[in-house]
DNA sequence: ACTAATTTGTTCTATATAGCGAACAAATAT
DNA sequence: ATATTTGTTCGCTATATAGAACAAATTAGT
């Protein structure tokens, strides 16, 4: 399982086919940086960035970035499904790609 | 309608009641740059800042980023739910907080 | 199999800008 | 009227990110 922002990156594109030139051109940013990002941990790139790297990847940015915890309590199930139907396809397109991410962890 | 980065930064921000200082102090930011950020729409806030100012604010940084489109189609219902409901409650609360804020705009 | 060509990954140097701290200004509270 | 809180500006340093050139690996040709 990848945990760090450069494996993530790494394994999404590898599963890809992707090269870091690839990537690069998808992404608007040079393979040197991108490469720099999948090997180097310290590494900070800017939410631009990542949006542009987490479309070409069909992930979110939010499960490219983790975070932390964040208060939880239950959930009204008829309320939140009948929301989530009423979603833009793009949106929800989304939402369905962080479950499944998130349930493979 | 907040539209632009800074405008929504500094919508929740009001609506939460904090000022400059307390944001600040919550993202481990400095006041200067939020104030920047909210007011001078060039800048490109790094993943980590962005992920701090989304989790004090209460949204998730794909909220904060409003990507553009992605592929879409059909979503297979029942297995989407079984699958929410697996999750970790952590991010079941993010789930719903996105369908929450998607909903609204 | 051997080598030349092409693709992929890595390192280095240079430039723009993210992001801070402290000083200043405006507003609000006492 | 003064003190305190909030917002704004400025200059500095660190670092994000591009653009080569170089190296390793892969592919194609003979």
């Amino acid at each position: 399982m990848p945990t760090t922002l450069g494996q993530k990156i790494k394994k999404l594109r590898q599963d890809k086919g992707y090269s870091l030139d690839d990537l690069a051109r998808e992404t608007e940013t040079s393979k040197s940086y991108l490469w720099e990002l999948e090997n180097r941990d310290e590494r900070k790139p800017s939410g631009e960035k990542l949006t542009n790297i987490a479309q070409a990847l069909g992930v979110t940015t939010d499960y490219l970035l983790d975070e932390k915890a964040s208060p939880d309590e239950a959930v009204l199930r008829e309320a939140f499904f009948r929301k989530y139907n009423k979603l833009e396809p793009d949106d929800k397109e989304k939402i369905k790609q962080m479950i499944d991410l998130w349930g493979k962890k």
